[in-house]
DNA sequence: ACTCTACACCTAGAATTTCTAAGTGTGACC
DNA sequence: GGTCACACTTAGAAATTCTAGGTGTAGAGT
């Protein structure tokens, strides 16, 4: 029991897809490998985070999805950014800079 | 509908709370209002936010609440930090920046 | 007197997100 | 034949924050 529990913060997750496929579309295994190696292995995205993650954002229009085959000959489905999605991720990087601005001035009171 | 939604990300709002009270002993209306001056009025935590999180936090040892008089003569609940959410409250801080380390290297990627 | 605002606490229930923990199936390599 | 990496899916639990209501006091203004 106590688990460590570092894990993503709630409303972060969005934005680190999002900004995954801003840089090119990408199968959902392929975001998870991406945000890891982008971060240097500090963040690890389950599966079970991802996937219904992915299926909410396609919902909103943030991304769109395709069937089609990974380099490897695999099946996998393709997601793409779309413009909505990219206006989004601007606007939920807008946020967390606020965030964390507002954060960084609490913290730094003596 | 569609909401502003700005608001706090959760589990942040522990950390904001542990570090309002290592300035000194405050009310949970104290709190709120420190919050948000220190924050430049970036952050308002709703009164329904803030008590449960203080109840949990308390519950937590982390901080111990003993009822008082305020400056102007109201009775109200003040919440002093331990020791143990002195510790906590450093963790969690850790926490925050190793994230934001993270998140800082995905969003600079090109 | 009356009203309004700030102070101060409490609680129920909804909403959302992420995690744990399963399961399915393929292909490559030893 | 077995194991591992790849790749997707889903159910249910856990946790946190919000909305929205409620209680009550005291002071300022009209």
């Amino acid at each position: 029991m106590t688990k460590p529990k570092a894990d993503l913060l709630q409303g972060t997750l969005d934005m680190l897809i999002l900004k995954a496929l801003s840089l090119g579309p990408l199968h959902g295994y392929g975001i998870i490998q991406r945000i890891r190696q982008l971060s240097d292995e500090l963040l690890e995205v389950e599966q079970g985070s991802l996937y219904p993650a992915v299926y909410r954002i396609e919902q909103r229009g943030w991304i769109s999805s395709k069937w089609g085959v990974t380099e490897t000959g695999r099946r996998a489905k393709f997601y793409t950014l779309t413009k909505a999605g990219s206006k989004q991720l601007k606007s939920e990087e807008e946020s967390w800079d606020r965030l964390a601005l507002a954060i960084a001035k609490v913290r730094k009171a003596v």
